[in-house]
RNA sequence: CGGGGCGUAGCGCAGUCUGGUAGCGCACACGGUUCGGGACCGUGGGGUCGGAGGUUCAAAUCCUCUCGCCCCGACCA
């Protein structure tokens, strides 16, 4: 892609509104606007980097037999009603009337709507197991939306179902999403811990979350640097020292650094962290109440048994620009970049600039490497400050006081060495 | 929802206390000089001062109401 056939509004100073540091990056490098208090528009760059993440979480959830479909953001009233959080949920729910005067809301999540697909379709225990998922809209009018794209009130969410013939199953189920949890948060470059949780109003027995370190998180872990113990705050029960192994498990209190282990008595360690994933045992919280029934295989009929698996995509872009960034501005990890390479020719009306920048774009881009080429009538410095801004994880530099020995400049955005080749080289110095 | 802060050009801000009819930097357009880390000079375009009502000869400025955004807390499926 070249940088004049695309809108990047890259920005001087940071809008002030802004705290966060990936708030104030995905501004100033022109990946994201603001339309209303946690509503936000994805310019082209921010659009490509949740493009490359939501392609990372289909790939792990198809390896693990889940499928992709997808269900409406707007849900009739009737189907909340039946597992009663129509009136559980109160002002976070966006509720509406359609013409016929009918109750609606838009979904903020979507166990209702699964359980009912799955009700209606799903008959023996042979069907068993499913897994569904969709990458889709939800829907929550948040007392404060925060953070920019952290804490908003339409948001993309990856979330999954699964439906097994018994708790054996589940657990199986639940192993195999938080293997691909794993993976997934690994593969987009991502620091992260999976804590144990409080299943609150989802309900069911038993939840982690995925935790993200970064001091612009919501949340705190608790983490256990002997045992491995790792929980939210909220539902680490921890005792202090001088009293160890006396753990109360229904003593739920914030824990403390330094508090003691409730596992083992070792110092814990509590870190802010974003939330970038949650997974729940279910049960039949839901199947119950909308009738989720299938037969077994001696005739008598059981409830499904689900859990349920969300991962926010935009969350992860955040977290891995708080992780990883510096002075000059955000470095991404290779595999969610919005492009592998961006080629920097400094004075595009110098003909041989222009000619070798051309021909490397071509090289690059036939060669699989995605390639942003700043093909721009700019100064050198203004290309600079906006690349790495942009934070493409290689630089291509190509100037004519290097060109005059043949050679240009392969820079790394992390490091910011730079090794000077020939440019039929480039390919193999992205590789070293 | 409680507490605090802020709304003046696309962005960052001054002007508000002490009313006199809007300004600076960046960005943008044009011309020239520049050209490896956000250049310089000149010219130019762009603002119902968030909105409504009120006080006054006169309101960005004072008063009332209202809308919006941010931060802290509560909440968070």
């Amino acid at each position: 892609m070249r940088f004049t056939n695309m809108f990047i509004p890259t920005l001087r100073e940071t809008p002030s509104d802004a705290e966060a540091v990936s708030h104030k990056l995905m501004l100033r490098a022109g990946y994201v606007r603001q339309l209303a208090a946690g509503l936000y528009m994805y310019l082209p760059l921010g659009w490509r980097v949740m493009a490359k993440i939501n392609a990372i979480l289909k790939e792990e959830m198809d390896a693990i037999g889940a499928q992709e479909i997808s269900l409406p953001v707007l849900h009739p009233a009737e189907l909340w009603q039946q597992t009663g959080r129509w009136d559980e949920i109160k002002e976070e729910m966006f509720r509406l009337k359609d013409r016929g005067g009918r109750d609606m809301c838009l979904g903020m999540t979507h166990e209702e709507v699964m359980t009912y697909l799955a009700s209606r379709e799903i008959r023996s225990y042979r069907q068993l197991p499913q897994s569904w998922y969709q990458i889709q809209t939800k829907l929550r009018d948040e007392a404060r939306p925060k953070s920019g794209i952290l804490r908003t009130r339409e948001f993309i969410m990856k979330d999954s179902y699964s439906f097994d013939a018994d708790e054996a199953g589940l657990d199986k189920s639940y192993e195999l999403h938080a293997k691909a949890y794993h993976r997934i948060f690994q593969r987009c470059g991502l620091e992260f811990y999976q804590v144990q949780s409080d299943p609150g109003m989802m309900g069911g027995k038993g939840a982690h979350e995925f935790m993200a370190p970064s001091p612009a998180g919501e949340d705190e872990a608790v983490l256990c640097v002997s045992c491995g113990y790792a929980a939210n705050v909220e539902l680490a029960g921890s005792i202090s020292p001088g009293e160890r192994f006396k753990a109360e498990p229904h003593d739920i209190h914030a824990a403390k650094t330094g508090d003691g282990c409730p596992k083992c008595g070792a110092a814990l360690k509590i870190e802010r962290c974003i939330e970038i994933g949650n997974i729940f045992k279910l049960g039949t919280k839901y199947s119950l109440p909308m009738k989720a029934f299938y037969l077994t295989e001696d005739g008598s009929e059981r409830p499904l048994i689900m859990g349920s698996y969300g991962i926010g995509p935009a969350r992860i872009a955040a977290a891995a620009i708080e992780q990883s960034h510096d002075g000059d501005g955000m470095i991404w990890p290779a595999s969610i970049a919005p492009f592998d390479a961006e080629i920097i020719p400094l004075n595009i009306k110098d003909e041989n600039t222009a000619k070798t920048a051309e021909a490397l774009y071509n090289a690059l881009n036939e060669a699989g490497i995605e390639t942003l080429m700043d093909d721009r009538d700019e100064r050198a410095g203004v290309k600079f400050k906006d690349a790495d801004l942009i934070g493409i994880p290689k630089q291509v530099i190509i100037g004519e006081r290097n060109l005059k020995e043949g050679l240009v400049e392969v820079k790394d955005r992390r490091t910011k060495e730079a090794l000077k080749v020939k440019p039929d080289e480039v390919l193999k110095a992205f590789k070293s």
